[in-house]
RNA sequence: GGGCCUGUAGCUCAAUGGUCAGAGCAGAGCGCUCAUAACGCUUUGGUUGGGGGUUCAAGUCCCUCCGGGCCUACCA
């Protein structure tokens, strides 16, 4: 039995999030961790909103709360969001706790200890109508390059040339519009990555497993140019951590608080604490996770991200945990294996919250019921390459496989079943009903139901295989194969025509063919968690494990066993529905 | 501009440098009648983007051209 601590990327606060963040961290996350719990492993899933940064005050301003108020209510929306997708975390927290302040301004005082942090006075646009600084891209003008009217501080969107905000011509505030502008000095607290930039490459470069996704985009940052470059971690912000050193006051700094992509993956630290809090247990109980001094040494840590995390998690991040433990009396946990990923595209362009152009978990929700989804993102999980949702390939997705292969294969099994023998399963029940043996006795099996367990011995192995490697679409294509087993045993087995003849075999094949059914559940249940229990249900049963023996496994249920037929498990997405959420979505 | 990824059947994707490049969907034919007009079997379909090179052997490695995508550090 291993330990293994997972992250999801943080989702930001700032409103409901879109199945292209959904598809790429929170759910290939959950999947494993269900995954690895199935098989007995000590896991603990982790994520949480990321609450801090600019985006939040200016949504919270828009909608007319207080920011602390707006994110309390937002955390709620994404909370109750992530039980609708069946997201299973063991704790699902906020950037904004008090574990978290505490932790990130600890972690600050420890690079500052060891010499990993510098003071540096630079000029940023400040815009007197709005109060605040402005980040580059809140920053609009005319480009000096090719005249776009709307380019941004960072970037010219029309020629893409990159460009310093004070280059715009007639610039102004992105937020107000405001041409009341000035340059102002302000101090921030610098994080000398560069510093750490050695260790860091050995260190990416030892991790020859991981995706070539997230090495090579370690290793351009490492490189490119002059190499990695410092961050600051400060910013001019109300809402945030305050910065402190450690527990004391950082004079200088008063009024400032910490970037956000400084203090958002401590939260993976704090959030586990708050776990520990949550859950009446001693700071003992998250530090076994986190501290290789404090139990934590046997623990493999994976992290779940998109691309566009990925320089965070590979540098920023590893550069905190390394440089606070200089002395060597604080050995924090630094990722084994970063499972990163590319983006889902929607019908052929990005999916954009500002133009409301692709399907927001809230709306998905409202469709159809959360396997379906999780079903058709995972078997189409971006992991080689960007992927793209259409309607007609979920339709075709949704359809075919659970449709017709699964919902089908438990449909005609419990239906043929009922009618022709009744409520429990057909045949002489064993006397004693705990006994291995006994059951034996009952579950005579022909060389064809030899034969199915072989077959699925066999892909069980490369299922768990792909699952344990975390190589998602292939995990997704395996299961499906091992559903098509069943209904090809159906085909050849024909207890339909058996019947005639022989009952009792026709009985044996009933027998067999629900034993797949729950065989089907406890596989299925990593992709399909509501399917698996409801598929359970129908067999009364509540939970049923791993088939760490197939041939037990495949002999579990016995005659006289009762069951009932469940309602349809997944219903077809017509053509008439499909092209009714087409024009629905197709954004403005 | 620079860097990285990518191009394989009508579509979505597989293939440690090594049998005849494989699956699912779509298409065609046959079978079955338990089942959500579902299922099973068989089958059509490829000059692996173009060109050159290395090798006994290239979808895979190298060069080049063409197409698609991502990143490029103060959004997070």
């Amino acid at each position: 039995m291993a330990r293994v601590l997972i992250t999801s990327a943080l989702p930001y606060i700032n409103g409901v999030k879109h199945l292209g963040n959904l598809v790429g961290s929170q759910l290939p996350a959950d999947v494993y961790a269900r995954y690895l719990r199935a098989r007995g492993h000590e896991v603990l899933f982790i994520c949480a909103t990321d609450e801090h940064g600019t985006p939040a005050e200016l949504a919270a301003a828009k909608a007319g709360e207080p920011v602390a108020d707006y994110c309390a209510r937002l955390w709620q929306v994404q909370k109750d969001l992530a039980d609708g997708f069946a997201l299973s975390f063991d704790h699902f927290g906020r950037s904004s706790s008090t574990r978290n302040h505490r932790l990130t301004q600890h972690f600050a005082g420890r690079l500052a200890d060891a010499g990993l942090i510098e003071e540096i006075s630079e000029r940023q646009v400040y815009s007197i109508d709005d109060g605040r600084f402005l980040p580059d891209r809140y920053i609009e003008g005319t480009c000096p390059n090719c005249g776009y009217p709307r380019a941004r501080g960072d970037q010219c969107e029309n020629c893409t040339k990159q460009l310093d905000p004070t280059e715009l011509i007639e610039p102004r505030s992105a937020i107000s519009g405001s041409t009341n502008l000035e340059v102002r000095e302000t101090k921030h607290l610098h994080l000398r990555q560069s510093k750490l930039r050695d260790e860091l490459r050995a260190w990416i470069a030892a991790k020859t497993d991981w995706p070539l996704l997230s090495t090579s985009i370690a290793l351009k940052w490492l490189d490119d140019g002059d190499g990695l470059q410092d961050r600051g971690i400060t910013r001019d912000l109300d809402w945030g951590i305050p910065v402190r050193r450690g527990t004391d006051p950082w004079p200088g700094m008063e009024g400032k608080v910490f970037y956000v992509w400084f203090d958002a993956p401590i939260e993976y630290i704090a959030a586990t604490a708050e776990w520990a809090d949550a859950t009446g247990q001693p700071d003992a109980a998250w530090q076994r996770w986190w501290r290789e001094d404090l139990g934590a040494s046997d623990v493999r840590y994976v992290e779940f991200m998109g691309k566009d995390n990925v320089p965070f998690h590979t540098l920023s991040f590893p550069a905190t945990i390394l440089g606070a433990n200089f002395d060597g009396a604080e050995p924090w946990k630094l990722v084994n294996y970063i499972k990163s990923f590319n983006y889902l595209n929607y019908d052929g362009g990005k999916f954009s919250t500002s133009q409301g152009r692709g399907i927001f978990m809230d709306q998905a929700l409202g469709i159809l019921p959360s396997d379906y989804w999780r079903w058709w993102l995972m078997s189409n999980v971006p992991e080689g390459n960007d992927s793209n949702f259409t309607w007609e390939s979920f339709q075709a997705g949704v359809n075919k496989d659970l449709a017709d292969v699964l919902g089908n294969f438990v449909s005609r099994v419990t239906k043929f079943a009922h009618a022709r023998f009744g409520a429990t399963l057909p045949g002489t029940p064993p006397t004693e009903p705990s006994s291995p043996t006994c059951l034996a006795d009952f579950s005579e099996w022909s060389p064809a139901e030899r034969a199915v367990a072989e077959d699925l011995a066999r892909r069980i192995a490369a299922y768990e295989a792909n699952l344990e490697a975390m190589e998602l679409r292939k995990a997704a294509q395996e299961l499906r194969a091992i559903w098509v087993v069943g209904n090809e045993y159906l085909q050849s087995a024909a207890p339909w025509t058996a019947i005639k003849t022989d009952p009792a075999r026709a009985a044996a094949i009933t027998r067999f063919a629900f034993n797949l059914i729950r065989l089907y559940a406890v596989l299925s249940r990593p992709f399909l968690p509501d399917t698996a229990d409801r598929m359970l249900a129908a067999l009364g049963l509540a939970d049923a494990d791993w088939p760490t023996d197939l041939e037990a496994a495949l002999r579990a249920l016995p005659a006289g066993h009762g069951f009932e037929v469940p309602p349809v498990l997944f219903a077809k997405l017509d053509d008439t529905r499909r092209a009714e959420l087409e024009t629905r979505f197709a954004g403005v």
